[in-house]
DNA sequence: TATGTGACGAATAACGTATTTGGTCACAAT
DNA sequence: ATTGTGACCAAATACGTTATTCGTCACATA
């Protein structure tokens, strides 16, 4: 609601450069032991070795490397799941490895990276791009499993695809979404199991 | 999370006495206007024509005075929601009512009541005994409609009850708890039916 | 006993200021 | 061109101090 941040990809210069990979890895150690608040640009300088504003000619701004941190973080948390995905049997197995990993995956982040998992919540709060690409890639990943679904017979077909796909992506978001699922932890692991029950009935043919 | 908060009723003195009643008019007022933050225990006691000491003889805390308010506000949505439900035909009518009601009603707190809002999502974040309340009055009220679908033969009987019940309230969550609500308003209302609509499905015998 | 209060201490918030931080730019060196 | 920096500014933040605020208690009055 606040506004329309989009917040572009703000990169700058060169893409691939050693210095900009310096940059990433030195703000991911920093991010992850001091808080992404406690960690001013000068500091990831320092580490470096190089100057300030020699930093400003990669990224464009501090968030810019807090969200090129958090896409590795929630890159990591799709990855996680498409792999316990493609481990599965059929669609409802599939269906069920989906949401029990985004849960699973997101809660470890959570209590192994609590620091860079404040990012994703300030970032999931505060709209960034880069949320909003992971939360396509896994409405895609979940597509992909209900349109498999219901090719097979396992899942009903009369509901628009889209539909049933947002719908099943709302009702799992406070297992999902770093915000929510915060709140949500004293619920786990039931609640995110029954929920999940409840989609697969909501499926049937 | 935080601390096994249950923050009992925490109330003083006589049950019944028209000091307590101004001190909750008084309560509503300055909390609508100024916020719960801004309003202190001594500007309560001016409002009154009473010294700050004595309102203590009521409450214990202005906490207290503060779950008092939100009491009567969560009061009224659980009304709101009731008569709607009440109003219903069958019992698929009676859920999309309770569904939609929980929402339409919160929201409109949110917006003509922002203050008392503030309130709600704070009790909700801090576990105030009264937010208990109000979620079990709630799931109590979607468990007699959840009845009445099995009894008529609309809802299926095979899962058990109390799973239906908290499942659907899960699902739900995103538009029926303030703290999640206030996150989910770019979803409304589309986001809103489609879940209910899957809940419904969900429920098919 | 029931009603009512001023004075008090510890915790918290408000406030103004000094410092830091994010970010830019002109300029130097290779 | 590319690599690299010190100096600089507005905005944000940290910090120390003052002022409020919560909540209690002993005590007063009817």
């Amino acid at each position: 609601m606040k506004n329309q941040n989009t917040s572009k990809a703000a990169k700058r210069g060169p893409a691939e450069h050693s210095v900009r990979d310096q940059i990433v890895d030195a703000a991911r150690e920093c991010f992850a032991h001091y808080g992404y608040g406690k960690t001013t640009v000068s500091d990831l300088a320092r580490e470096i070795g190089f100057s300030k504003a020699y930093i400003y000619r990669f990224f464009e701004s501090k968030q810019a490397i807090g969200e090129a941190i958090c896409a590795e973080c929630v890159g990591g948390l799709f990855d996680q799941v498409r792999e316990a995905v493609g481990e599965g049997g059929d669609a409802t197995d599939k269906l069920r490895r989906f949401a029990r990993t985004a849960t699973t995956a997101t809660v470890e982040l959570l209590f192994t990276d609590r620091k860079l998992y404040e990012i994703a919540v300030y970032a999931s709060s505060e709209n960034w791009e880069v949320v909003r690409a992971y939360i396509e890639r896994m409405q895609g990943l979940l597509e992909e499993i209900l349109k498999e679904g219901r090719e097979n017979g396992e899942f009903e077909r009369k509901t628009p695809l889209d539909e049933t796909r947002r719908s099943i992506f709302y009702a799992l978001k406070p297992f999902i979404d770093p915000v929510f699922l915060e709140r949500s932890l004293d619920l786990l692991p039931d609640a995110q199991t029954e929920v999940t029950g409840l989609v697969l009935r909501s499926l049937a043919p």
